[in-house]
DNA sequence: AGGTTGACCTGGACGC
DNA sequence: TGCGTCCAGGTCAACC
C-alpha cells in the first residue's frame, strides 16, 4: 500500500502528535509483528520521549531520547495513526500505545506483511539505496547500469533506490515515455535524466495531494489521500491515455500488475 | 551471481 | 446467499 508519498504523509501528520512526548504503556502487542521476535517493547519504550520521527526509504523510524531507534514498515495494509483512547478499536490492531496527554498511537495491519523492528543504537546498514527524491542522475544511470532486468523491476529494487513502488514506478515510467521492460541497462543518458526529473516531479506532486489512497491507506489522523485522481495509468487499464487518449494497457512484469500506454511508451 | 518465482496473510470484488 | 477464484500499494527465501 505505502509507498514513499504515503510514508512522507504519515510521518508529516504524526509528527504533532508524538514529537517531544512521551510514550506511556504499550497496551497490547501481537508479538508475531515484533522483530526480533520476544524483544521487550512495552519496556523499551515506557517513559520515553520520541525525539525525531522520520521516513527513510518506506519506513517509519522513531528516536526516542535514549537514542535507540525502532521503525515500522506498514507493508501492504498496514496503517499507523494517533486516535483518542475511546475511538472503537479496528480490527487487527497490533500494537497500541498510549502518549503523554491521552492520545493513542495505532498501528492495524489485517495481512501483516508491515511490523515493528528494533535497531538499538547501533548504526545498523540497513540494505537500502539512494532516497529519489535527492537522487542525481549519475547516481541513477549508475544504479541502473548495473543490471539487465526490466526498468521497471529495478526502480521497484530497494537495495538500487528506495521508496519507489508499483504505483510510482509505473506513473513515474509514463511521465519519461520509457516503456517498462526496456532493459535497465539499455537507457541512454537522456532517457535517465528524463527518468529521473519524472520521479521527483510524481513522487513531490503525489507528497502534494497527500498520497494515493486505492483501497486502504489514510495518513497519521486517518485521512485519505487525493493522488489516486491524478494517476495517468496505474489501475487505468483501457481507459485513455492523458497525453494521446490510446486505451492505457496492462502487463504482468516480475510478478506486479504493470501499467502503460503503448503509444507515448513504446518498446 | 543475477534474475525469477512463490510464499507470506486477509479481505474485497466478481462470476456462477 | 453462498462459494470459489482472483487480485491487492511489499519483501523475502528458495530456486533456476
Amino acid at each position: 500500500m505505502p509507498e514513499l508519498p504515503e510514508v512522507q504523509s504519515v510521518v508529516a501528520t504524526l509528527r504533532p502528535a508524538l514529537l517531544h512526548r512521551r510514550l506511556e504503556r504499550v497496551l497490547h502487542l501481537r508479538p508475531d509483528v515484533l522483530d526480533p521476535p520476544g524483544f521487550d517493547l512495552a519496556a523499551a519504550l515506557a517513559g520515553r520521549r520520541v525525539d525525531r520521527l522520520e521516513r527513510r526509504a518506506k519506513r517509519i523510524v522513531f528516536q526516542l531520547d535514549t537514542a535507540e531507534r525502532f521503525f515500522i514498515h506498514l507493508g501492504m495494509t498496514g496503517r499507523l495513526l494517533v486516535a483518542d483512547a475511546d475511538d472503537p478499536l479496528p480490527p487487527h490492531a497490533h500494537l497500541l500505545v498510549s502518549i503523554e496527554g491521552g492520545r493513542q498511537l495505532r498501528f492495524i495491519d489485517p495481512r501483516r506483511f508491515g511490523g515493528i523492528f528494533w535497531m538499538g543504537r547501533a548504526a545498523r546498514h540497513l540494505g537500502l539505496g539512494p532516497e529519489p527524491l535527492s537522487l542525481r542522475p549519475d547516481r541513477l544511470a549508475a544504479a541502473l547500469a548495473g543490471t539487465a532486468r526490466a526498468v521497471k523491476t529495478a526502480l521497484l529494487d530497494q537495495s538500487l533506490i528506495a521508496g519507489i513502488g508499483n504505483i510510482y514506478a509505473d506513473e513515474s515510467l509514463h511521465r519519461a515515455m520509457i516503456h517498462p521492460t526496456r532493459r535497465a541497462c539499455d537507457l541512454t543518458r537522456d532517457e535517465v535524466r528524463r527518468l529521473n526529473r519524472a520521479i521527483k516531479l510524481t513522487l513531490r506532486r503525489a507528497i502534494a495531494a497527500g498520497g494515493s489512497s486505492i483501497r486502504d491507506y489514510v495518513n497519521g489522523v486517518g485521512e485519505r489521500g487525493s493522488f489516486q485522481q491524478s494517476h495517468r495509468v496505474y489501475d487505468r487499464t483501457g481507459q485513455p491515455c492523458p497525453c494521446c487518449r490510446t486505451p492505457i494497457d496492462r502487463i504482468v512484469l516480475g510478478g506486479r500488475s504493470t501499467h502503460f500506454c503503448p503509444r507515448c511508451q513504446p518498446r
